[in-house]
RNA sequence: UGGCCCUUCGUCCAAUGGCAGGACAGCAGACUUUGGAUCUGCGAAUGGUGGUUCGAAUCCACCAGGGCCAACCA
């Protein structure tokens, strides 16, 4: 026992204390004792299928962060076993991902690459009567099985000779037979209480172009076959996966001693991350995206790091947000604010105020004279935001305010505009309401208020105290845009627990994106580039979509996450 | 008539046989030219029953609840 002599090496002196967790855990014991009798090496295996989902960043996260904590390597290994599937374009687009996300892999790997040598293997196998060529057709395959309560049944082909089965290997590797004609399967046991070790398939024949092997290669590993062996000849010491594959251990073990590599990876599993009002499964977004449901993989209500970086949400935010969840063994579900709580937390410190009115109502200050404009001037960050920064705001005689921000009749607890009442505009002056405007259905389009001189930028000198304080920007000056408000996908925590029948679909929000087309923001914004982020004061964090569509050429603010609003929980309690 | 895994505040994660702690959420207050931020305080949990032990969230047994496995998907 050499436990004491090695000490994993220290952090980084710049690098967060990560959380603990149980794997890295098991990974410093493994260094201490020397085990693998190698640096630690870790690695990152999409399948280029779909794009990146926030799921995945608690998997890179981990991953990388081991590699970088224990001075080791990680490995970027596309686990590209499926010509029907795969597209070169998710590989750029996965590898985008991942770098826009601040990892930089030690070396690029692709399954694929492997063929010839998984060929061996299956060729070492047979010779070892551990695997056989299955002629059956894939129904009596299915059938063979049996079910979780009662055992399988041994395939007729099951006992060919070694002869036989090389030499309809070679057949199936020239091409020549069509897809599903023959597969090769590993011979262990069909009664075996774990499904996954009833004679698994190993290599099926597909004749499709591949994004790298176009139309040379036939013989496609299944994800069992292809996974620990790319592993185990990449000498990965640490391969980390999700829960279900559990099972799918025995076979990994399984076929790394059958093909006899010595200090042999291992694998460990930890929970997925799940997220109440989305879904983070491939199969579901990729169905989001084709069906419809949305515009893309980078629709800003995906949870796919595309969508993700387009509604504004950072790098760093998702890395906090994915050691904040921590690593374990317990299937579990998080709450959609532990994830705005991140986000909002680094934005804060990140970003300019701005101020925007989203639902404009018009307001005139009546005692303003009519060509007067004032510029004052506004700081970009509150003062306990330690950056520096002001505009100037043009300030008349007609401006507009929030919709939200004037009652007629409000509750006592209301601080904002109501007749009579008395409101700070921020950096602006004091306004007193005097007027309602209606028309003639009764709603309010104007409303006429008079200002108090002595209150410019704000200031009370006579040191009263004001409770409200609405944002506002000039109607002369101010910039018409477009503001896209986004709400939760769906509409109840866990899109799966739908009734019988329906599925996730189902459970769509509709009023996930609120296009408002005839939004003002302030003037200092004009032509900003897409990507700049703001907080638009008292609303929420804003993005500039960075390739949108605009309405009449337009800017088009992404609502990122809205400001907490103790407020809208007020009100809710009556 | 199976196998495997999981179960600690509302949620997520710690506590590695020795005082159940943190984060988010919540509540109350302070401060505030964002009903933001910040600060202070408060409430809040070991699924159940037995057993082992001086001592159990932790070890054992049983029960209950939840999850995964019967794609030529990953």
């Amino acid at each position: 026992m050499s436990q004491d002599k090695t000490p994993p090496p220290p952090l980084p002196d710049n690098a967060p204390t990560p959380r603990p967790n149980f794997i890295r855990e098991m990974v410093a014991d493994d260094v201490a004792s020397g085990r693998f009798g190698r640096s630690v090496c870790t690695r990152f295996p999409p399948s280029p299928t779909a794009s990146l989902h926030i799921g995945h960043s608690k998997s890179l996260v981990l991953n990388f962060g081991l590699a970088r904590d224990f001075g080791g390597r990680i490995n970027l290994r596309f686990d590209d076993t499926n010509p029907f599937t795969e597209d070169i374009k998710y590989v750029n687009a996965i590898k985008d991902d991942i770098r826009w996300l601040g990892f930089e892999w030690d070396a690029e790997f692709y399954a694929s690459d492997y063929f010839e040598r998984l060929y061996e293997i299956a060729l070492h196998l047979i010779r070892g009567g551990k695997a056989y060529v299955d002629s059956q057709d894939e129904e009596a395959i299915r059938a063979g099985r049996g079910t979780v309560t009662t055992p399988g049944t041994n395939s007729p082909d099951r006992d060919r000779s070694v002869e036989e089965n090389l030499a309809l290997l070679a057949r199936m590797k020239a091409g020549e037979f069509p897809d599903g004609a023959h597969v090769l399967r590993a011979r262990i046991d069909m009664a075996h209480p774990n499904m996954i070790m009833r004679d698994p398939l190993l290599l099926r024949i597909r004749h499709a172009p591949h994004y790298r092997r176009g139309n040379a290669w036939c013989l496609y590993p299944l994800y069992d076959f292809a996974h620990g062996l790319s592993d185990a000849i990449e000498g990965i010491t640490h391969s980390l996966c999700t829960l279900e594959f559990k099972d799918n251990r025995d076979i990994y073990e399984w076929l790394v001693r059958e093909a006899g590599f010595e200090t042999p990876p291992e694998q460990t599993e930890f929970a997925r991350l799940q997220i109440d009002y989305t879904v983070l499964s491939k199969r579901k977004l990729l169905r989001l995206v084709t069906e419809g449901h949305v515009a893309g993989w980078d629709d800003p209500r995906m949870p796919t790091i595309a969508g993700l970086r387009r509604r504004g949400v950072t790098p760093e935010a998702i890395k906090q947000f994915a050691d904040d969840v921590g690593v374990a063994r317990s299937d579990a579900r998080t709450e959609l604010a532990k994830f705005e709580h991140a986000v909002r937390d680094d934005l804060n410190m990140r970003v300019p105020r701005v101020l925007c009115v989203v639902k404009p109502l018009k307001l005139v200050v009546t005692n303003y004279p009519e060509e007067l404009v004032e510029e004052l001037e506004a700081p970009y960050y509150p003062h306990d935001v330690p950056k520096e920064g002001t505009r100037l705001l043009p300030f008349c005689r007609e401006i507009w305010i929030d919709r939200d921000d004037f009652m007629e009749d409000p509750p006592k607890k209301f601080f904002r505009l109501a007749p009579g009442r008395e409101v700070r505009l921020r950096y602006g002056y004091l306004v007193t309401a005097t007027d309602v405007i209606k028309d003639a259905s009764g709603e309010v389009v104007e409303l006429h208020c008079t200002y108090d001189p002595a209150t410019k930028g704000g200031n009370t000198p006579d040191g009263r105290k004001v409770q409200g304080t609405i944002h506002w920007v000039s109607a002369r000056h101010a910039i018409a845009c477009e503001v896209r408000l986004y709400d939760r996908l769906f509409s109840i925590p866990d899109p799966d627990a739908v009734d019988e029948g329906k599925d996730f679909l189902s459970a769509l929000n509709p009023d996930s994106q609120v296009v408002v087309p005839n939004a003002y923001v302030e003037r200092s914004t004009a032509g900003d580039a897409p990507g700049s982020a703001y907080q638009f004061e008292r609303t929420g964090y804003f993005k500039h979509d960075v390739d949108a569509s605009a309405t009449a050429g337009k800017p088009v603010y992404n609502r990122t996450v809205s400001l907490r609003d103790s407020w809208e929980k007020a009100k809710g309690k009556g």
